[in-house]
DNA sequence: AGAGCGTTCCAAAGCGCTTTGGCTCGTTTG
DNA sequence: CAAACGAGCCAAAGCGCTTTGGAACGCTCT
């Protein structure tokens, strides 16, 4: 069934048929409802390819997948993908996810750009002055950055959530009992949340005059090995930390692990705190002490930003807001007093 | 630069322009060399939702995503989708997600079958009978299932892994080294890989002559939790497995600390093995104990899968190829001989 | 020489929708 | 009472590609 054969059975012409169907003003209540009725009781479904080329919109939201054989996908990737497909679901907005070559992805940008192929995209994981951020900001499509870049002279739409707080309040929870010597297992650097949080780290040391040491702070991808490796590096150093901010869950498995393997307890011999982004699979309080955790809901950011994209798409959103989220320190077992 | 343009500025009419791109044979090599030199020049890219409204093939795959508030992607995803996106990349083929209420995926099916939206999809996480799989299979759009249905008087392309020889493979292993009881932490029975690997390591034991016990199984979603509280339901049990065989990474890491709060060990209490789908951040070599296990890159899987799916849509692959592979055993420090 | 044929090209008809630019009424306005 | 106007509808022109059904041409073959 498609709008000829509709608007042949109805007497009336494609213009008011399809006028009738998308809601314009001219087309009088009673055609609108004969309309409607008949589209209805016949199944009808306008072809998204045929709309697409008179329209230039494909109703659906673009992500660029930085691929690669030595390219690991976040898994946290899942979590957010769950909360936007938990919104997009109920708007029949799909997903398109274009797989780029990790070190070439403004190529694949401006292919989607220019074949019109989605309607808005959203990015993750940006950098400072990330350069994806720049091109998509003048290739004009309409979008959403999941954290915040920096060093723009032009802002930007973005959700993120309060890294610097949460390590901020972190550390300073750590410093109220009693730490001096704190450390940072920090995700990859070059990314802007591990440089948000380890600045809200070093802030709250300096609140009380303290410093992170240079061989204090470590930055990885997130993996339980590398959590690992460098807890024992830390911990093995002749004047390890006793207290530790984590950057991830996953990390954290590696950091205990260390600490049994060194034969150290926590919180007794090092205070641990991590980040959490809720994973259904993994949660802190199910850690051998139950871990404490700065909080926040990366599937929730999902949805967020799937209902951001959606009303940026309809005109509803304009402009350049920044949505930051608070974070909750969660405080469980895992911290105590400075070892004396 | 349309085609139009194109044609006008080689004073050839679109017709053999489009011809020439696509490799027809009735132009001329010296017309042919001419028109993609000029095309590429230009910088000529056809327009997709156009030649999409015309052939009706999108150049994209589709994958249906349960989702829900209580519905978890399993983190397993991600590293297929690496795979998956790395094939994908090289021949410029976009995945499109559509998100679908997972009560109700049929009506998405229908959608993006109806719509032309992809050229073929793939289903993951098959259940025996499973109803995508005969919608699917009736609506007549390419697919390829990850996993293996059962019960159907059709058969279907599919790739899986050996998971009943795997499993069969552990369990001997187990029983060789004198386990008598053994039990078996699974996946969500309803899935048919679970059901497989039950049956696989049934099959190990009862050549010997052994039974795995209705309480000596259990099924559960695969959460670190889920594995912690089967572990300790079985080991609290008056007659505790001294092995168990457990189906994925993550439920062994809360096999692992089931064992320590109990205060047992590996494998001096308990032998454990467990299948690992190779998670860049979570490595069996790297556990307290290191963990023996039945192997195979998901990852390699979505790969092969999207090659697969690309052949399908190209027509070099046709009917029900099923591919099965062979699964790695590796043995590590994680079994030992039964307890006396 | 005329028929038959393969090669190389083209004009035009789709694909199914949206949107522009009227056209036809009946109603209001000066 | 003519002019102006708005409401409601329509025909047709896109959107940019693929594909059908020739046409023109130069050959070969009888």
């Amino acid at each position: 069934m498609n709008l000829k054969q509709l608007s042949h059975m109805l007497s009336l012409s494609q213009t008011t048929v399809s006028r009738a169907l998308n809601g314009y003003p001219e087309v009088s209540e009673e055609t609108r409802r004969r309309v409607m009725d008949a589209a209805k009781r016949h199944g009808y479904r306008p072809n998204p390819s045929a709309r697409r080329l008179a329209t230039g919109k494909s109703g659906m939201i673009g992500y660029v997948l930085p691929t690669g054989a030595s390219v690991d996908i976040d898994p946290h990737f899942v979590e957010f993908l769950s909360g936007l497909g938990d919104y997009a679901r109920s708007h029949e907005l799909d997903l398109v996810l274009s797989p780029a070559d990790a070190d070439d992805e403004e190529t694949t940008y401006r292919r989607i750009v220019a074949n019109r192929q989605v309607d808005a995209v959203y990015l993750s994981a940006p950098r400072p002055a990330d350069k994806r951020l720049a091109l998509v900001n003048k290739l004009g499509i309409p979008f959403i950055v999941h954290g915040r870049s920096e060093g723009f002279d032009f802002d930007y739409p973005y959700l993120d959530i309060d890294n610097e707080g949460a390590f901020h309040e972190a550390g300073r929870l750590l410093v109220q009992l009693g730490h001096k010597r704190l450390a940072l297992i920090n995700g990859n650097d070059r990314e802007t949340f591990a440089i948000h949080r380890e600045r809200g780290m070093r802030r709250a040391l300096a609140a009380s005059g303290l410093m992170l040491g240079e061989r204090h702070v470590c930055s990885l991808t997130m993996t339980e090995e590398n959590g690992y490796r460098a807890a024992r590096r830390l911990l093995e150093d002749s004047e390890p930390p006793t207290a530790i901010a984590c950057s991830s869950l996953i990390m954290a498995l590696g950091v205990v692990r260390a600490v049994r393997d060194l034969g150290l307890t926590i919180p007794g011999d090092l205070s641990l705190v991590a980040h959490d982004d809720v994973f259904p699979w993994l949660r802190p309080e199910n850690f051998p002490v139950p871990l404490s955790t700065t909080r926040s809901s990366i599937r929730l950011a999902g949805a967020r930003v799937a209902e951001r994209l959606a009303a940026r798409i309809s005109g509803l959103e304009e402009g350049a807001r920044g949505e930051v989220w608070p974070v909750d320190l969660v405080v469980r077992g895992s911290v105590a007093g400075a070892p004396v």
